[in-house]
DNA sequence: TCCATAATTCTATATTTATGGAAATATAAA
DNA sequence: TTTATATTTCCATAAATATAGAATTATGGA
């Protein structure tokens, strides 16, 4: 993952209402959750959602596709992972012995970098 | 890790500098470098970078120490992994099956939640 | 076609955040 | 004690972001 793109995701993710649409979606799946239903679950007003919702799909943290009069979005499980394989990178130098076994996972340029928690 | 420690982990990571900051720190290790060696590392004016560490600081993701006329910076590796697990938690309702076999890890209640990283 | 519903865009206002020069504080060496 | 270095705080300015009512667009049912 490039600097701008993490930090476009971790903007996204820096207030209260979009951090808890992301997490609704993470843990609804990769079906995804419509507008109305998103809202209702977390109580936004629509324009207030539909502005959050641009600015998580933005930094490519969602999507979503139209099914007749609704928009389900989604969350992107890639780029969630890539954001976690951006703030670890290259975590101690990659030295496990200094700070704990999983480091060794975090060196640099591997395939796709990091660790993967979730396809 | 609660919802306001998570946004103000991510609130401070959501700019150019500290994201950078922060890597760095990640990088180098528990050891930490002066404030002095990270503002010419990543060519950051004292006063802005001052700012920044203070807003990393009061975030949790960083800590530092005193020696002689220096401030050591260091990463928060605790804080970083408490995060991610924040952000991963209850993925796809837990059901590797659904979006990939590490999901399995990510389940709410466990002791230390989420997975770990990095120690 | 007409109407109801789903969602977005427009707009104005309020709030938060970033920057860096200048001054202040703190530690240590001369 | 004087001086130099390390870092922070103060301050004013500039820029970005959040909110929600009202208007708009789009889809499908009657």
């Amino acid at each position: 993952m490039e600097m701008s793109q993490a930090l476009a995701a971790l903007g996204a993710l820096a207030q209260d209402t979009r951090l808890a649409v992301f997490r609704f979606l993470v843990e609804a799946g990769p079906e995804g959750v419509t507008v109305g239903r998103i809202g209702e679950a977390l109580d936004v007003a629509p324009a207030t959602l539909s502005f959050h919702l641009k600015e998580l799909s933005r930094a490519g943290l969602i999507a979503n596709r139209q099914q007749s009069r609704f928009i389900w979005y989604s969350a992107n499980y890639e780029t969630m992972n890539g954001l976690i394989g951006y703030l670890t990178e290259n975590c101690c130098k990659g030295q496990p012995e200094v700070c704990g076994i999983d480091c060794a996972l975090q060196k640099k340029p591997t395939a796709s970098r990091g660790k993967k928690v979730c396809a």
